[in-house]
Parts: structure tokens; sequence; C-alpha cells
DNA sequence: TTGTACGCGTTATCAA
DNA sequence: TTGATAACGCGTACAA
């Protein structure tokens, strides 16, 4: 027995079986040694590490284990193209605060770029593609019954949402901007989704004609193009409303670039909440709880995970105002 | 047999093995008929095809596949904090790149914030945190035979290292800020590294004499702090080279702030080529192939993962002169 | 073309 | 406290 050890050609790795007739001892014990599940003597519990320590064993295969606890410990995170989703800091602290709360949970977050292909074992999935309404993989994963977690998405069936109040939020933020004095407002919008047709509904408590302006991305370019592009048509309004901290910015940027005083001309204001230091003026905006956002949707991951049963969540935002709105300029 | 399925309580997700003997075939049979490795009749097809539908079967269990297989289809990245790492585009448009090389080959990436704990299977780890040499998931990785591709970072013995010529690219910026004329020069550094260390001596090679201001992150507001305490001690240079576009642009802000004009009072340089669209200069900096890294690390793991050999790779770089660099100001 | 049987490396159940 | 044995769900030599 002992030599064939010596004859097998490749260095196989150690297994827990090596270990234990290293020890001396049947499979079972040496496993107890290490999980700690049932009492193991001090004595033979010494052998059992001292020969997985000689032979290099590195601890349980993650893969069996995996089998048969019949979890992968990885929990995807579907957010579309990469350098698109995360070039809005709100996406990163909402992100940061999933990832924070998994890993001190021991799972993983893996990233999933694609609408299809879910070669990977995955516990649970969040979906966090505000903007997108459909997606190629749900079908896939409500057949493997895999736990799902949507964050300001549309209304799927048999999944848990996290969402935020988008219709209060902007309706205060329109009341603000009313008492100012603004009655001809535009806004800036996202695709057609869940947030962005809430915000909107928001708005129009208070205002009954708002201009729309885009579609446009989140992002300080693309904004800034949208907005330009409805100014250059002829356009105007004393306010505009963006839908994320990121897009008022590019309206600011644009707006001085075409001489334009913010808030003297024309009011911008954003949405999230987030900082953003190069940016001399501070927007107003409405701020919502982007950590608690995160820190939601992974407690209901793992709550599913854990077959438990989850409500789902709507948090509240608040109307943050800062410099970049003002009264409306008088005609 | 067949009654014993009406029995069992709670609803276990149906298994090949069921698909099997609902379509009165065997284990393997059924197993070839999805696989293709061996050849089926096509009536026998259809019929597990038929079974498999009706039961609900979505697909071999990956959990079970990774176990017989031996991989897992994982890769993670450490990339520490989140936000932190993402919230440079350089970062960000590597990541991308990653990803999606992976992603073609069926690979998923998982985000690993943390030093420790590598609980979940991973056929492969990328290292990309330029910035620190240490690493407490390393050993354990070593010991598991786990290939890994480091990115920028220190020279690990058993890695493949992906990097880019920092030198070069710091000397031909130092060479152009010399033609310009400027003989007091400025560094404003990241954290002692790889790539700090490889750029100063490139700066080196042209200016004896560099200030260094520092240590500051590769964000906006961090760059404007650190240079702000630094001017507020009565330092001052005709130039300052920073460790990113991003730092660059903190910069940028920060000199304006104080009634500085760039270039005219003080030339300052980036690293990277990303586009940062809100800042109203070109940026002159030392562009570096970001996808290409990217690209270069995935096929690194891809074939590490292969058992094939890999070379080290070094990509070059070149200076690109923008506008926010200029003639030394006369004294 | 189809079936048998074993192995992947663990963990859990039960008996000793 | 320890040990034998059975899953976990699938691939794949090998035999039929």
């Amino acid at each position: 027995m002992l030599s064939s050890d010596f004859v097998t050609g490749p260095v196989r790795a150690p297994t827990l079986a090596d270990v234990a007739s290293a020890a001396g001892v049947s499979l079972s014990t040496a496993s107890h040694a290490f999980s700690g599940t049932k009492p193991v003597s001090t004595a033979t519990r010494e052998r059992v590490l001292a020969a997985a320590a000689s032979l290099g064993w590195t601890g349980p295969n993650p893969l069996a284990r995996n089998l048969r606890r019949g979890r992968s410990g990885v929990v995807g995170i579907a957010v579309g193209q990469l350098s698109t989703a995360f070039r809005d800091p709100a996406a990163l602290a909402m992100l940061d605060a999933v990832s924070e709360e998994l890993d001190a949970a021991g799972l993983g977050l893996l990233l999933m770029p694609d609408d299809e292909q879910v070669g990977v074992p995955l516990d649970a999935v969040i979906y966090d593609i505000c903007g997108r309404e459909t997606w190629g993989a749900y079908d896939e994963l409500v057949a493997r019954d895999v736990p799902l977690v949507v964050v300001e998405g549309p209304a799927w069936p048999g999944a848990t949402h996290i969402d935020i109040d988008h219709r209060t939020g902007a309706a205060a933020l329109a009341r603000h901007l009313h008492d100012l004095g603004h009655r001809r407002v535009a806004t800036l919008t996202l695709e057609a989704s869940h947030p962005q047709r809430e915000r909107e509904a928001g708005l129009r408590e208070v205002f009954t004609d708002v201009d729309v302006i885009g579609p446009s991305a989140s992002d300080v370019a693309t904004a800034q193009e949208a907005v330009g592009l409805w100014w250059d048509a002829g356009h105007a309004a004393t306010a505009v409303v963006c839908q994320s901290d990121v897009q008022a910015a590019g309206v600011v940027v644009e707006a001085r670039r075409r001489g334009l005083d913010v808030p003297g001309d024309v009011s911008i204001a954003g949405f999230d909440g987030v900082d953003l230091p190069w940016l001399d003026v501070e927007l107003t905006t409405v701020v919502q709880p982007l950590g608690e956002k995160g820190r939601a949707a992974a407690r209901a991951v793992l709550a599913r995970i854990d077959g438990e049963h989850t409500e789902d969540v709507v948090l509240p935002v608040h109307l943050r105002v800062g410099g970049s709105t003002g009264p409306a300029p008088t005609p």
C-alpha cells in the first residue's frame, strides 16, 4: 500500500482520505477533526492535524464540499457592461455594501456582465441593471429555483424587490423648485424603466408640463451631449431635473460651457446624493441610502438562501438642497 | 418505483437519474444524449429530451459537474475595496476587458475584496492591487496550486506577471517637460509600490531632483487635498507629474481653485490615458493599453488553467501631449 | 448503440 | 469517541 504511493506518477493532490490513512484513523474521524462537527479526542485531532500538515493537505476541497452541501458560496450580480455600470459612483457605493455584507457571510460575489449563460453554480442572484426590463437568464434561474433579488427593477414574480421611494423623492424636489418660482421644468431621462417612470410621476404631481430630454446614460459625457443637443434645438427651461448626480454634473458643465450661470440662469438638480469633489457647486439632489440599499439586497439574499421568507423593501429618500438650484430667473 | 415518486414529500430537484428512468434508459445513455460525447440513436435522444422537459430538468447540476471536472469555472480578481478600486476609470477599463475575455471562455469573474478567506473554489486568481505588496491569500493559493496572475504588482514566485513599461513612459514624459524648460518638477505619488518605484526611476533619468508629494490615492479628492497641503506648505514646482489622470484632474482643479493657470503657471501631467470628459483641458499623459492589459491578464489565466506555459508580459506605453503642459514660466 | 460500475472528495447518518 | 457506509449528481472507461 505504502509503496504504491511511490509508483504513482504525477503528484495527485492529497485528499482527506490520504490524511486519514496517514494518521491511522478513519475518514469520518479525520473529517470531524477538522470540521468540529463531532467531538474528537485531543490526541487523535493532533495526529490528524500533523498528518495533514506533513502531506500538505490544504483543507477540504471546495468543489467536493459544495456538491455535498448543495451550495456554491457564490452570489451573482447582474450589472450589464461593467464600465458602464460602475462609472456612476452611486452604483459603486451600493456594490460596495453588497460585497461587504456578503463577504461577512462568507459568500463571494460574481459579476454577470452577460445576459445568458449561467454555467457557474450560483446560490442566488442580484439583479441591478436599472434601465433594463428584460433579462435572458431570468427563466433559467427561476427554473433552477435560484433565489432572485431585484434592485430598483421590474416586478418579477418570485423575486424579492429592493427599491427606493423614487416618486416621493422626485415630488419633493419638484415642490422645492416650484417654491423657487420655477414653472418651465425639463428632466433629463434614463432609458424607460421603473425608476424613470416613478420619478416622472413624482414630478408630474407638481408640474403638469415637464419637458423630456434624452434618454441619456448616467455619466457626465452623455448627459452633456444630450442636454447640449436639446439646448441647440432651441429648447429651454429654468430648471433641469436629472436622474443622477453624475448626469447633473454633466448638465452643470455644459451649462457653464455655454455661459449660463448656475443657478442664476438655470437651476440643476440631481439624484442619489453622491460626492462629486471636482464639482465646485454642491448639487441639490434627492439623497438615497445607497449603502443601506446594498445591505438590504444582501440581507434578502442571505435570507432567501436560508429558505426564509422575505418582504420587499422600499427605502425612504430625502431632499438635500445645495447651491445648484435657486430662484427662477425673472423673465 | 414509480409510486415512490408520489410519496416523496418535498419537491426534490430532478436529477439526470430521474430523467433516465423516466425515459426508460440508463443513466449513462441519458448523459450521452445531452453531452453528445457518444453517439445516441435519434429515437432514444428524443425520448430523453422529452423526459427531461416533462420533469423540468434544467441541465446538469453545475456543482456535480464541477466536482467531476475538477474546475469551478470561476476566476477570482483581488482588487481591495471595491469603491476605491473602481473609482478610477483606468481600473474599470481593465476590468471590463478581463471580464469580456473570460466571459467568452465561459468563465465567471469573482470579486475578492478581502485579503484572506478563499472558501470559494477558484480556477485562477488575478491580483490587481498595485499599491500593495503583500497579500494574505497568497500562501494559501500557492499551496492549493491555484494559478496566479499579477498585474503591475510585485514579483511573486510562481505567478505570471502582466506589466506595462512604467519607466520608459515616465522618462518620455520627463523629457517632454525638460524640453519645455521645466527644471523644478514635483511628482504626486501613490503608496510605495512597484509602479511607483519604476515611474520615479524614469523621472530621475531626466531630473536629478524630483520633489515628492503624497502619497495619495488615485482619485480626484485625495489628489486635490495632497497637492493642496503641499502648496500650503510653501512648496512649488513648475510641473507636477501625477500617477494617474484622475489624480492629475484633481491637481488641475486645485490649481485653478488657487488662481493658478494651467499650463501657464504650472504644467500638470497624468498617467493612463483615460477619458475625463468633464475636464476642459486635455491632459498630457502616458497612455497605457488598458484593454490590452486586461486581455493579456485574461489570456494568461486561460493558458495557466489549461496547464500551458506562460511568459510574463510587459506592454508598451506612449506619451500623449495635451494642453495641460506648456513652456515653463519665465522666472 | 446501450448499459454497468466506478470515481470525484466531502459530509452526514447511523451503529458500535 | 470512533468507524463503516451511504449519499451528493454527474462523467466515462469498459463491457455487452
